[in-house]
DNA sequence: TATTGTTATACTCTATAACTATA
DNA sequence: TATAGTTATAGAGTATAACAATA
């Protein structure tokens, strides 16, 4: 071990626990508002709504769904299984790569959307907006957009057997 | 159900979405740390933190030390339980409510903190802060600490059998 | 009667590793 | 050999509601 790394200032653990604190309260809410107004998870609302919001075709990779949602291959196989058991999306072979699986939203499941959106625009409204002025939601846009892109780019440190990383073998106990 | 509610802004909604990202990475990133350096889980630590760093005597009453950790008494209940058995804390009768239970935490408590602090300082600020600028940080805290004191005060829109929640008995099927 | 905390139960989710199939 | 995805298993965590004891 090198030297002991220099504590966290006052900012910076505030920031820290802060982040923690509100991401976790405010996840907890939508839970919960999920859970009275719909049949699904959260976990399940951010795949559903990345099939239908964001993505053009309602379609997309396995792989690339997981991103920043579920944290394991499996956990995302267990997900769509249930989804597609609800039968708000299918899944079927990719076109180009035969041991992709694409998973494609259903009408069933754009319609679950619908219903599940106006509560959780609510929620976040009312929870996390509501006390915040223009200036401080550009901000934490703004600050929180680079930590996203840092941390997608970065492998959690011990690079695992996740997607791509395998950069640099060495390290490791 | 009134009008339905606008839609958020790219602003809101990024803001949102990047604050969801961005703290389920950092706590994934920091449970894996805690998995590989350490005995206890992130709420494990959440807790002990509190009774170790926050708390000048080290000890807190149950209700107390629930806040923005863990959503449910019986989930606390739970996780003390684990914690005394692992003997990091120790459970008593509180001095002025007999009804009330006092957590310490003990010197094999606070060793195991400090033990998982550097480590888990290492993964903040590699994850978080790294590549955000002083004057972000200082944002980031300056927005969320509002939030977070927002977010503690409303009770999550549906007063269920919280603590003080008892307020409209209406609704619910 | 309200609050503090515990218990029992059932369920959801996750991680791990082994496995199949394609690139 | 590496990658995409699935499966099985086992464990951790959570919510719910019923309960006991004190305020």
């Amino acid at each position: 071990m090198a030297t002991a790394p220099p504590p966290l200032d006052a900012v910076e653990l505030g920031a820290y626990f802060a982040l923690i604190e509100v991401a976790g309260l405010l996840r907890h809410a939508v839970e919960q508002q999920l859970r009275e107004e719909t049949d699904i998870s959260y976990v399940q609302f951010q795949l559903l709504a990345r099939l239908g919001l964001d993505s053009p075709t309602g379609s997309e990779r396995m792989t690339d769904l997981a991103d920043g949602v579920v944290y394991s291959r499996s956990g995302l196989t267990y997900q769509a299984g249930l989804l597609e058991k609800a039968e708000l999306v299918t899944r079927g072979q990719s076109a180009d790569d035969e041991r992709g699986v694409t998973v494609s939203i259903t009408d069933a499941g754009r319609a679950v959307v619908s219903r599940a959106l106006p509560g959780h625009v609510e929620v976040i409204r009312d929870l996390l907006l509501q006390p915040l002025s223009r200036t401080q939601v550009e901000q934490l846009y703004a600050v929180l957009e680079p930590a996203r892109e840092h941390m997608r780019a970065a492998p959690p440190r011990s690079a695992r057997a996740r997607r791509g990383g395998r950069s640099s073998p060495a390290a490791a106990s």
